[in-house]
DNA sequence: CAAAATGTTAGCATATATGCTAACATTAAT
DNA sequence: ATTAATGTTAGCATATATGCTAACATTTTG
Protein backbone atom coordinates (compact mmCIF):
# COMPACT_ATOMS: atom_id res chain seq x y z
CA UNK A 1 0.00 0.00 0.00
CA UNK A 2 1.15 3.43 -0.29
CA UNK A 3 2.00 5.91 2.18
CA UNK A 4 -1.14 7.94 2.36
CA UNK A 5 -0.34 9.28 5.96
CA UNK A 6 2.84 10.59 4.62
CA UNK A 7 1.46 12.21 1.21
CA UNK A 8 -1.26 14.04 3.38
CA UNK A 9 1.56 14.92 6.17
CA UNK A 10 3.84 16.91 2.79
CA UNK A 11 0.22 18.42 1.41
CA UNK A 12 -0.90 19.59 4.73
CA UNK A 13 2.75 21.46 5.49
CA UNK A 14 2.70 22.99 1.92
CA UNK A 15 -0.97 23.92 1.95
CA UNK A 16 -0.05 25.67 5.18
CA UNK A 17 2.82 27.91 4.05
CA UNK A 18 1.00 29.20 1.00
CA UNK A 19 -2.26 29.56 2.87
CA UNK A 20 -1.64 30.48 6.25
CA UNK A 21 -5.65 30.54 7.02
CA UNK A 22 -5.72 26.93 5.99
CA UNK A 23 -9.39 27.19 5.82
CA UNK A 24 -11.28 23.61 5.78
CA UNK A 25 -13.96 24.12 3.37
CA UNK A 26 -14.69 22.22 -0.29
CA UNK A 27 -16.72 22.20 -3.35
CA UNK A 28 -18.80 18.61 -3.67
CA UNK A 29 -19.88 17.49 -7.02
CA UNK A 30 -17.01 15.32 -7.72
CA UNK A 31 -14.54 14.04 -5.52
CA UNK A 32 -16.89 12.82 -2.29
CA UNK A 33 -13.62 11.91 -0.35
CA UNK A 34 -12.36 15.15 0.12
CA UNK A 35 -14.85 15.28 2.52
CA UNK A 36 -12.71 12.67 4.64
CA UNK A 37 -9.57 14.70 3.78
CA UNK A 38 -10.87 17.59 5.55
CA UNK A 39 -11.65 15.76 8.26
CA UNK A 40 -8.38 14.10 9.14
CA UNK A 41 -6.64 17.41 8.21
CA UNK A 42 -8.23 19.03 11.00
CA UNK A 43 -7.43 15.93 12.97
CA UNK A 44 -3.68 15.97 12.33
CA UNK A 45 -3.61 19.68 12.57
CA UNK A 46 -4.97 19.24 16.08
CA UNK A 47 -2.61 16.52 16.99
CA UNK A 48 -5.58 14.19 17.70
CA UNK A 49 -5.36 10.05 17.03
CA UNK A 50 -8.35 8.48 15.59
CA UNK A 51 -8.42 7.80 19.43
CA UNK A 52 -8.93 10.76 20.78
CA UNK A 53 -11.11 12.45 17.89
CA UNK A 54 -13.46 9.00 18.95
CA UNK A 55 -13.78 9.75 22.21
CA UNK A 56 -15.03 13.02 21.70
CA UNK A 57 -17.31 12.19 19.56
CA UNK A 58 -18.13 9.20 21.81
CA UNK A 59 -17.40 6.34 19.18
CA UNK A 60 -14.61 4.01 18.05
CA UNK A 61 -11.35 4.50 16.14
CA UNK A 62 -12.67 2.59 13.51
CA UNK A 63 -15.60 4.75 13.08
CA UNK A 64 -13.41 7.54 12.11
CA UNK A 65 -10.62 5.65 9.67
CA UNK A 66 -13.98 4.98 7.87
CA UNK A 67 -15.25 8.66 7.70
CA UNK A 68 -11.00 9.67 6.91
CA UNK A 69 -10.66 7.01 3.83
CA UNK A 70 -14.10 5.21 2.42
CA UNK A 71 -17.25 6.32 3.68
CA UNK A 72 -19.47 7.00 0.96
CA UNK A 73 -21.72 9.63 1.87
CA UNK A 74 -22.07 11.32 5.78
CA UNK A 75 -24.53 13.01 7.09
CA UNK A 76 -24.89 17.02 8.49
CA UNK A 77 -25.46 16.34 11.58
CA UNK A 78 -22.59 13.96 11.12
CA UNK A 79 -20.10 16.97 10.03
CA UNK A 80 -21.61 19.36 12.46
CA UNK A 81 -20.48 16.55 15.16
CA UNK A 82 -16.86 16.74 13.93
CA UNK A 83 -16.57 20.90 13.65
CA UNK A 84 -17.79 21.41 17.16
CA UNK A 85 -15.54 19.17 18.81
CA UNK A 86 -12.81 21.30 16.33
CA UNK A 87 -14.71 24.63 17.75
CA UNK A 88 -15.64 25.35 14.35
CA UNK A 89 -18.86 26.31 12.74
CA UNK A 90 -20.54 23.81 10.06
CA UNK A 91 -21.29 25.91 6.89
CA UNK A 92 -23.17 24.86 4.04
CA UNK A 93 -24.00 27.15 0.88
CA UNK A 94 -25.27 26.46 -2.98
CA UNK A 95 -23.55 28.90 -4.67
CA UNK B 1 -52.73 25.58 10.85
CA UNK B 2 -50.71 29.06 10.97
CA UNK B 3 -50.05 29.93 7.04
CA UNK B 4 -46.36 29.03 6.59
CA UNK B 5 -46.13 29.97 3.20
CA UNK B 6 -46.93 33.40 3.46
CA UNK B 7 -44.85 33.74 5.95
CA UNK B 8 -41.71 32.76 4.17
CA UNK B 9 -42.88 34.59 1.00
CA UNK B 10 -43.21 37.94 3.10
CA UNK B 11 -39.79 36.73 4.41
CA UNK B 12 -38.27 36.12 0.89
CA UNK B 13 -39.55 39.24 -0.51
CA UNK B 14 -38.41 40.90 2.15
CA UNK B 15 -34.78 39.15 2.68
CA UNK B 16 -34.10 39.59 -1.48
CA UNK B 17 -34.52 44.07 -0.93
CA UNK B 18 -31.92 43.87 1.59
CA UNK B 19 -29.86 41.60 0.20
CA UNK B 20 -29.83 41.51 -3.72
CA UNK B 21 -27.35 38.05 -3.85
CA UNK B 22 -29.73 36.22 -1.68
CA UNK B 23 -27.02 33.50 -0.74
CA UNK B 24 -28.46 30.36 -0.13
CA UNK B 25 -26.28 29.62 3.17
CA UNK B 26 -26.47 28.78 6.57
CA UNK B 27 -24.84 28.15 9.86
CA UNK B 28 -25.92 24.84 11.36
CA UNK B 29 -25.32 24.06 14.98
CA UNK B 30 -28.68 25.18 16.17
CA UNK B 31 -31.58 25.53 13.69
CA UNK B 32 -31.99 22.15 11.43
CA UNK B 33 -35.22 22.91 9.78
CA UNK B 34 -33.01 26.37 8.67
CA UNK B 35 -32.05 23.94 5.28
CA UNK B 36 -35.70 23.18 4.53
CA UNK B 37 -35.99 26.62 4.31
CA UNK B 38 -33.03 27.03 2.16
CA UNK B 39 -34.28 24.22 0.38
CA UNK B 40 -37.89 26.04 -0.21
CA UNK B 41 -36.65 29.23 -0.83
CA UNK B 42 -34.53 28.13 -3.57
CA UNK B 43 -37.56 26.17 -4.96
CA UNK B 44 -40.26 28.89 -4.48
CA UNK B 45 -37.52 31.45 -6.47
CA UNK B 46 -37.32 29.34 -8.89
CA UNK B 47 -40.53 28.88 -9.40
CA UNK B 48 -41.09 25.09 -8.56
CA UNK B 49 -43.82 23.30 -7.57
CA UNK B 50 -42.62 20.49 -5.06
CA UNK B 51 -43.92 18.21 -8.00
CA UNK B 52 -41.88 19.73 -10.37
CA UNK B 53 -38.67 19.78 -8.24
CA UNK B 54 -39.92 15.75 -7.15
CA UNK B 55 -39.72 14.69 -10.65
CA UNK B 56 -35.93 16.38 -11.74
CA UNK B 57 -34.65 14.67 -8.31
CA UNK B 58 -36.71 11.45 -9.31
CA UNK B 59 -38.52 11.10 -6.34
CA UNK B 60 -42.01 12.35 -4.93
CA UNK B 61 -43.70 15.42 -3.60
CA UNK B 62 -44.16 14.05 -0.61
CA UNK B 63 -40.39 13.40 -0.09
CA UNK B 64 -39.95 17.08 -0.64
CA UNK B 65 -42.67 18.47 1.48
CA UNK B 66 -40.71 16.60 4.10
CA UNK B 67 -37.61 17.64 3.41
CA UNK B 68 -39.17 21.20 3.14
CA UNK B 69 -40.83 20.59 6.26
CA UNK B 70 -39.87 18.04 9.54
CA UNK B 71 -36.80 16.49 7.89
CA UNK B 72 -34.72 15.75 11.07
CA UNK B 73 -31.34 15.39 8.98
CA UNK B 74 -29.84 15.13 5.50
CA UNK B 75 -27.39 13.51 3.60
CA UNK B 76 -24.63 15.70 1.96
CA UNK B 77 -25.29 13.55 -1.29
CA UNK B 78 -28.68 14.55 -1.09
CA UNK B 79 -28.00 18.22 -0.45
CA UNK B 80 -25.73 17.53 -3.51
CA UNK B 81 -28.17 16.77 -5.46
CA UNK B 82 -30.65 19.19 -4.57
CA UNK B 83 -28.46 22.12 -5.78
CA UNK B 84 -27.37 20.98 -8.78
CA UNK B 85 -30.91 20.73 -9.26
CA UNK B 86 -30.42 24.45 -9.25
CA UNK B 87 -27.38 24.79 -11.23
CA UNK B 88 -25.31 25.23 -7.94
CA UNK B 89 -22.46 24.00 -6.11
CA UNK B 90 -22.80 23.02 -2.53
CA UNK B 91 -20.13 23.92 -0.35
CA UNK B 92 -19.09 22.94 2.84
CA UNK B 93 -17.03 24.24 5.62
CA UNK B 94 -15.98 24.21 8.80
CA UNK B 95 -15.15 28.09 10.17
C1' DC C 1 -68.98 27.47 -4.79
C1' DA C 2 -66.74 23.54 -7.37
C1' DA C 3 -62.84 21.65 -9.30
C1' DA C 4 -58.06 21.43 -9.93
C1' DA C 5 -53.58 22.12 -8.36
C1' DT C 6 -50.49 22.08 -4.82
C1' DG C 7 -48.86 20.83 -0.29
C1' DT C 8 -48.94 17.81 4.06
C1' DT C 9 -48.83 13.77 6.75
C1' DA C 10 -48.81 8.87 8.27
C1' DG C 11 -47.33 4.38 7.61
C1' DC C 12 -44.54 1.26 5.77
C1' DA C 13 -40.45 -0.54 2.77
C1' DT C 14 -35.70 -0.10 1.55
C1' DA C 15 -31.08 1.77 1.35
C1' DT C 16 -27.39 3.28 3.77
C1' DA C 17 -24.86 5.92 7.55
C1' DT C 18 -23.38 4.96 11.83
C1' DG C 19 -21.94 1.80 15.90
C1' DC C 20 -19.18 -1.96 17.46
C1' DT C 21 -15.83 -5.84 17.83
C1' DA C 22 -12.04 -8.26 16.59
C1' DA C 23 -8.32 -9.26 13.71
C1' DC C 24 -4.77 -7.39 11.16
C1' DA C 25 -1.42 -3.66 9.29
C1' DT C 26 1.47 -0.04 9.84
C1' DT C 27 4.27 3.22 12.25
C1' DA C 28 6.71 4.92 16.23
C1' DA C 29 9.28 4.09 20.39
C1' DT C 30 12.71 1.81 23.12
C1' DA D 1 14.19 -6.40 16.69
C1' DT D 2 10.33 -6.17 20.01
C1' DT D 3 6.85 -3.83 21.82
C1' DA D 4 3.48 -0.34 21.97
C1' DA D 5 0.74 2.90 19.65
C1' DT D 6 -1.90 4.04 15.95
C1' DG D 7 -4.53 3.11 11.86
C1' DT D 8 -7.27 -0.11 8.67
C1' DT D 9 -10.67 -3.32 7.34
C1' DA D 10 -14.46 -6.78 7.38
C1' DG D 11 -18.62 -8.25 9.15
C1' DC D 12 -22.53 -7.61 11.45
C1' DA D 13 -26.17 -4.83 14.27
C1' DT D 14 -28.86 -0.74 14.66
C1' DA D 15 -30.57 3.84 13.65
C1' DT D 16 -32.30 6.72 10.41
C1' DA D 17 -32.59 9.05 5.71
C1' DT D 18 -34.86 8.25 1.75
C1' DG D 19 -38.67 6.11 -1.34
C1' DC D 20 -43.48 5.33 -2.04
C1' DT D 21 -48.60 5.29 -1.66
C1' DA D 22 -52.74 6.92 -0.30
C1' DA D 23 -55.58 9.88 2.19
C1' DC D 24 -56.28 14.40 3.56
C1' DA D 25 -55.55 19.64 3.74
C1' DT D 26 -54.89 23.86 1.68
C1' DT D 27 -54.60 27.08 -1.98
C1' DT D 28 -55.62 28.55 -6.48
C1' DT D 29 -58.49 28.80 -10.57
C1' DG D 30 -62.64 29.03 -13.08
Amino acid sequence: MENKTFDLDDYISQRKEKDPEFAKDFDTGYEEFKIGMMIKEMRLESGMTQEQLAEKLETKKSVISRMENHSEDIRLSTLQKVASVFGKQLKVAML
